[in-house]
RNA sequence: GGACCCGUAGCUCAACUGGAUAGAGCACUUGACUACGGAUCAAGAGGUUACAGGUUCGACUCCUGUCGGGUUCACCA
């Protein structure tokens, strides 16, 4: 069944090719929502179609009003500013709209496109907790996998662990050296957190023995790479990749703490992956991959037995893919990674939530596997967001100038709680109820602050400036339910008294309905463009339109019980939207707040 | 230096993908029902859309150049 818009396309379609003799593509129509300083709800601009008309704007906006009041039922009256021709709809009309997206289950649910789309999201290295810039990640590869499936794709979350590496030795060589055996358990602290306290204990070792290294004279750059915490480091990485037992076997223990407490947050953000893979799973994947390449010629292997790949043809430099020692660099490693990803899921499209500092590496990426010939190549898309920065600067976990993730999470619902309980409307609520509702405020009010801005810019943060609980935010957005479901629960406690309503539809009333329609629309376009903000600003702009709406129009003391119950349905139907919506967000709404 | 991204109200962001007088929130000023929830609503003030050209009936949007900010161009990941 063709949308409002397409309808109203196609008739104008029709009017012009009736009145001028002329053909031109409907989709080609514009259709936009009439501005709110002119009467009407839907507004053609015939501007496109002055030329073919060799007539006046206001003329030709004229004659295709009057055809459509004739030939399109829905139009009640039009009028005509300058190019722009603004249609008014019947009140019945606007009930029939209602009643569609009320009672059509289809309405929020796209078909299904039979495209699988695999999306990768968070990618943690695991020598190091969660901070920020992975809750922008996650938060928007979570939203970005709502809304790809409300569009009709089968959607795979997946995460991918850089599990391995000299970084992951840091940690380990000085809980080795300096951990006199501290666990979790023994020491009370997340696991991902002890990891990464002992990554800035390394850190600081380091550079203790750098300085000492310098005062001696040594060059700063060379020191760096000759102290002795770095040699052991390295010659640890060595026997990881050796397979050496005890090396291996502290590895595992210290991952495994750090998967453990990776959950813990994942958890807390609500947000979940069906498979998780492992780059020292894949990496040797990868490396047999530049092997089958180097076969196929489409690689170089130097004198000195590195293997490149030539990217000046795809305006970019040569890479390598496999060091002189024959081990393997990052891009080798997601080659393993992709392929085996596409042994699992064969998937039309495989989607990189992964910041914009990476993008040459994901170009470089995707034009190796073109040249190996994969077939997964074109589907690979690279979800590229902006990075999260502090007044100060660029987060740096070494420097410990992060905001954590456990630790923001614990502020927001702290916020959350304080803010509830000063307004004091959730007072009957038991201990866990309570919590719950703090929970979920607190995160929606953190999401929506990260969702709501375009993915691509870039993100200051500022600490000190807690996030709003007031206006374009999440916690407004949450109210404006809350309120909603306790205006129903009164009229279910009245006995759900109905009626018939036949208008007339106010102005508020018409653009409410108008705007719940074009729910499904905004799902497709925030899929199209991997953007959820879309979904964020449109929300926003119901909760704000239903707020002034409730502002002056008596609900449950309308006119008569039709007007009610009409309105009612109407409310409902708001809510209903609102709920879907900040679900494509990954939020969740509250009865009361 | 090359490539990519960004620049809109004091601040944070929109602008239906080229359409009307560029819209919201925060902050500021003023106001609101003994009606359904004031985390709300209404009103005021706030703009040379970084700058200069160009294309178009029409440009925040497209093209060219300039300036400013960011990222990247590792035998790190």
């Amino acid at each position: 069944m063709p949308t409002l818009f397409e309808a109203l396309q196609e008739k104008t379609r029709e009017a012009v090719q009736h009145l001028y003799q002329h053909e031109v593509a409907a989709a080609s129509i514009q259709v936009q929502l009439t501005r709110k300083e002119f009467e009407g709800e839907l507004t053609v601009v015939v501007f496109p179609f002055v030329k073919i008309a060799r007539n006046k704007p206001e003329a030709v906006g004229e004659a295709i009003g009057q055809y459509l009041v004739a030939h399109f039922e829905p139009v009640d009256r039009f009028n005509v500013i300058k190019g722009f021709l603004n249609l008014s709809f019947k009140d019945a009309y606007w009930a029939r709209l209602l009643h569609h997206i009320a009672g059509d289950a289809d309405f929020t649910v796209a078909p299904s496109t039979g495209q699988t789309i695999v999306l990768e999201y968070c990618g943690p290295n695991t020598n190091k907790p969660l901070h920020l810039g992975h809750i922008r990640n996650m938060v928007i590869g979570f939203s970005m996998a709502e809304i790809l499936a409300a569009a009709g794709h089968d959607v795979h979350k997946v995460n991918i662990y850089n599990d391995r590496g000299i970084a992951i030795c840091k940690s380990m060589l000085a809980w080795q050296l300096y951990g006199e055996g501290e666990t979790p358990e023994s020491s009370g602290i997340k696991g991902d957190h002890l990891i990464g306290k002992y990554y800035v204990r390394f850190a600081q070792e380091h550079a203790r023995q750098v300085e000492e290294l310098v005062a001696k004279g040594m060059d700063k750059e060379k020191a760096k790479l000759e102290a002795p915490l770095q040699q052991q480091a390295q010659e640890m990485l060595r026997q990881w990749e050796q397979g050496e037992p005890a090396v291996m076997e502290l590895w595992r223990t210290m991952n495994g703490w750090v998967y453990a407490g990776f959950e813990e947050t994942y958890a807390k953000l609500g947000v979940d992956f069906e498979k998780a893979y492992y780059e020292s799973e894949t990496y040797t994947d990868g490396r047999d991959m530049v092997y089958e390449g180097l076969e196929k010629g489409v690689f170089q292997k130097r004198d000195d037995g590195s293997v490149w790949v030539d990217l000046t043809d795809n305006d970019m430099d040569e890479k390598i893919l496999l060091r002189s020692d024959g081990t393997s660099v990052y891009l080798t490693q997601d080659l393993g990674t992709a392929q085996a990803r596409y042994n699992d899921y064969q998937m039309d499209r495989s989607i990189y939530v992964v910041a914009n500092e990476q993008e040459y590496h994901f170009k470089a990426l995707q034009a190796t596997l073109e040249k190996l010939g994969k077939p997964f190549a074109d589907g690979i898309y690279h979800l590229s967001y902006g990075m999260v920065d502090l007044p100060t600067g660029k987060m740096k976990s070494r420097e410990g100038t992060t905001v954590d993730a456990d630790d923001l999470y614990e502020e927001m619902v702290e916020t959350a709680a304080a803010t509830t309980q000063e307004l004091g409307k959730t007072a009957e609520l038991d201990a866990d109820a309570a919590h719950a509702l703090y929970r979920m405020i607190g995160m929606g009010a953190l999401k929506y602050f990260l969702l709501r801005v375009n993915p691509k810019k870039r993100i200051l943060f500022d600490p000190q400036e807690s996030i709003d609980f007031q206006g374009d935010t999440g916690p407004f957005i949450q109210y404006t339910h809350a309120r909603i479901r306790s205006v129903h629960r009164k009229w279910k406690a009245a006995g759900q008294p109905t009626g018939d309503f036949s208008g007339p539809l106010t102005a508020m009333e018409r653009q409410l309905i108008l705007h719940l329609y074009r729910y499904p629309q905004v799902v497709q376009e925030a899929a199209a463009d991997y953007d959820p903000s879309h979904v964020a600003n449109y929300t926003f702009a119901l909760a704000k339109l239903y707020n002034r709406f409730y502002a002056d129009h008596p609900i449950l003391q309308g006119d008569n019980e039709g007007q009610q119950y009409f309105r009612v349905r109407l409310s409902a139907l708001t809510a209903d939207i609102i709920s879907k919506s900040m679900k494509l967000l990954g939020i969740a709404v509250p009865e009361q707040m």
